[in-house]
DNA sequence: ATCCAACAGCGTCACCGATG
DNA sequence: CATCGGTGACGCTGTTGGAT
């Protein structure tokens, strides 16, 4: 299962997971989901939302699943244990690509009623959540996340623009390391790695392809960084929503307890 | 104070989809 | 088709909290 297991117990179903090992699969397409890990599980989902066709669900037994009318077109029941005998290769494809963070940021954006309201950050994503969160009395708060620095390098590596910058100077890296000088941070070194995997001098790569691949290892040094950012935000609006729709669920289940009270005095008299 | 397990964060590699 | 960006997986390291 794509989710992330809570102390209590609970797992939050990535909403566009795309598949996963074993026999638990998610394959969710703009659900909010709580799933009670081996208990009975409650997926809602929120007006407009509409499970694509060929999306499966894989719930316990006894599991209940909320929607308003003509959400779900069809509800197959498969044996969970038969994509056991899925090939790794096919088992692989299938796990393959998952859309980007920000894909699945902006696609719970426009669920959430800002359709065409791309998120660019992680403020909006809190902002939009904390007016839904104090809406319904929660105390729960997240913190915006510190943006990453954005570096842009051109074709010579030299030039950088963004919050951070950072500047490569001594690109013949001799003494074994290429300096880059931040804006923030003061000076750094990144060794040079040569072909026969030694770092330093000796080298048997041309310099080009040497300087061609520090430049890549810091930029994927970069992009990682942003994508785990990215991740862990991702994580929080998920978290959020869940708090949401907590306690959206428990006040509508006190006023669906209140309203039986109601009925059940007015059939007395 | 020390040990140890759990966890978080990072860098790197490999892979894939998007793009020019 | 080459290149680039995004991301999963893996291994490494530092931190933290509980047990002794």
């Amino acid at each position: 299962m794509d989710g992330m297991v809570e102390e209590n117990g609970a797992v939050v179903v990535d909403p566009l997971a795309h598949t996963t090992g074993g026999n638990a699969s998610a394959i969710i397409t703009s659900v909010q989901s709580v799933i009670q890990a081996n208990k009975q599980s409650v997926i809602q989902t929120a007006a407009g939302i509409q499970l694509k066709p060929g999306n499966v669900i894989l719930v316990k037994p006894n599991s209940v699943i909320q929607t308003t009318p003509g959400n779900i077109q069809a509800l197959q029941v498969v044996d969970a244990d038969s994509d056991d005998d899925m090939s790794p290769k096919k088992r692989r494809d299938v796990l393959s690509r998952r859309p980007s963070y920000r894909k699945i940021l902006n696609e719970i954006d426009e669920i959430a009623g800002n359709p065409g309201h791309k998120v660019e950050s992680s403020s909006e994503c809190d902002s939009n959540l904390d007016s839904e969160l104090s809406s319904h009395s929660l105390s729960t708060h997240y913190s915006t996340v510190i943006p990453a620095g954005t570096i842009q390098i051109n074709s010579q590596g030299e030039a950088v623009q963004g919050l951070h910058t950072i500047t490569m100077t001594n690109a013949t890296s001799a003494g074994g390391l290429v300096q880059y000088t931040s804006g923030q941070e003061g000076p750094f070194y990144v060794p040079v790695v040569t072909q026969g995997g030694g770092l330093g001098g000796g080298s048997v790569m041309p310099e080009d392809q040497s300087r061609k691949r520090e430049m890549r290892l810091l930029k994927n040094r970069e992009a990682a960084r942003e994508c785990r950012r990215k991740k862990k935000e991702y994580i929080k609006c998920l978290e959020n929503r869940v708090a949401v729709l907590e306690n959206q669920n428990k006040a509508l289940i006190d006023e669906l307890k209140t309203l039986k009270e109601l009925y059940c005095q007015t059939k007395t008299e």
